[in-house]
DNA sequence: CCGTCATGTAGACGACGTCAACTTATCGCG
DNA sequence: CGCGATAAGTTGACGTCGTCTACATGACGG
């Protein structure tokens, strides 16, 4: 190599100085594929899901434009390991509002539609990524991915079956009304995130009372019937 | 109206065989601006926005590579130019629901929400490319295609003013109530076309019995409480 | 008829994802 | 302890893409 750029000094984390082995440190890198989805969550939040190239993760780990298809199949798996994370985050944001608030069913149901915008306004780049086309999301493709994102699923879908138990939600299929309350919450999320309510934005104060009219209305649409 | 594709021929119209001149013909090529855009439209259907590459149209509208730039400016305005066709059509489904059922709002409203969730379901790529993040969709750039949005959303907005007028839905700001609801219809067909809901559409009654709870959970979301 | 401008073309550049072939470091086994 | 197998990382190459610049062409107005 004829001159190595010093691009990036804090990239590898010195092959094992001492003799005693705390830590395994496996192989070269020491955890490259770790490294990789540490940069692409950074760099997403940062710039967005474009910016997520193979070679440019791998210039922000610190090693050669291939070296991360030893961790990763291609770019696509590793978008698919990006998001992920998101959806673990997700599963723990939802997870949290249950834990809060498990015995009061309709303040669990509101708390936890405030915890899904709050996710995707606060990591809306990663809420793009997880919700858009920006990879194949084929059953049998990224298993991993399907499983994490059905297991913030069913979070929702907890939910709803506790809320039917006690009458605040409406009978029916509890895979439909999950959906049908779903839809509310993830629709303004979507049209939120990829800038198609720039009227609200630019209105803080309007767009936290629409969010709230949402969080009820998602509620509302599903409520049992009198 | 560069919707319909009446299978173009697929190259440069001939240049000039007979010596008269029946049409004008005008240019080089004719009128590369629309063949462009038919030719996004068609393979936007076929193959999805992935490839809506503008060597690409460039290829199937049978000009050199970099044609298109006397007509659009970079890829993401072609791209632009083709979503807005999206929302001239999508204004057009909700506009024909409401010439049908204009009488009885909650009919018109249960038949915009299906025309919607039909739109998505019949147009799935164009509605990606419409509502994704496949394009910039900054305020100032792309106007005509923010008219051409802000059109069919007018038309979300008609129908909730006239409802809350007849009593029908609830009071309030008809910005905030409007988005409301299209949110649950949105979300339900973005869940749907990013295949979010594979399980579902294995299922086809299982999905119409869905996509009609959504349409019902929509107004019941926003109806007026008694 | 001629100049001008809109329209279309050709070449180049740097980015990208991916493949094949190579090198290097680590671990398991005799 | 040493050695081969193998996991991890590198280098080079290929074809694609969007876009820039310079150039060619054809239609229309004076």
């Amino acid at each position: 190599m004829p001159f190595k750029t010093p691009r990036k000094p804090a990239a590898r984390p010195a092959p094992r100085k001492g003799r005693r082995k705390a830590v395994p440190e496996p192989y070269h890198h020491g955890n490259l594929r770790e490294a990789l989805l540490a940069a692409g969550i950074q760099l997403l939040k940062e710039q967005g899901a474009e910016a997520l190239g193979l070679r440019e993760l791998a210039r922000q780990a610190g090693v050669s434009r291939t070296a991360p298809y030893r961790h990763f199949e291609s770019r696509d798996a590793l978008l698919a390991g990006i998001a992920e994370q998101g959806f673990v985050k997700l599963r723990e944001v939802l997870l949290e509002a249950r834990h809060q608030h498990e015995s009061d069913h309709e303040r669990w149901f509101l708390e936890a539609a405030r915890a899904y915008i709050g996710f995707a306004f606060g990591y809306a780049e990663h809420f793009k990524l997880m919700f858009g086309g920006y990879m194949k999301y084929e059953p049998g493709q990224h298993t991993s991915l399907h499983d994490a994102g059905n297991g913030a699923f069913q979070t929702l879908v907890d939910l709803i079956v506790a809320s039917q138990e006690s009458g605040l939600v409406m009978k029916g299929d509890p895979m439909a009304v999950s959906i049908a309350a779903w839809s509310t919450l993830h629709g303004f999320c979507s049209l939120a995130v990829h800038k198609r309510l720039d009227f609200l934005v630019e209105n803080p104060e309007l767009l936290s009372k629409t969010a709230d009219l949402v969080a009820r209305t998602c509620l509302e649409g599903v409520r049992a019937r009198k």
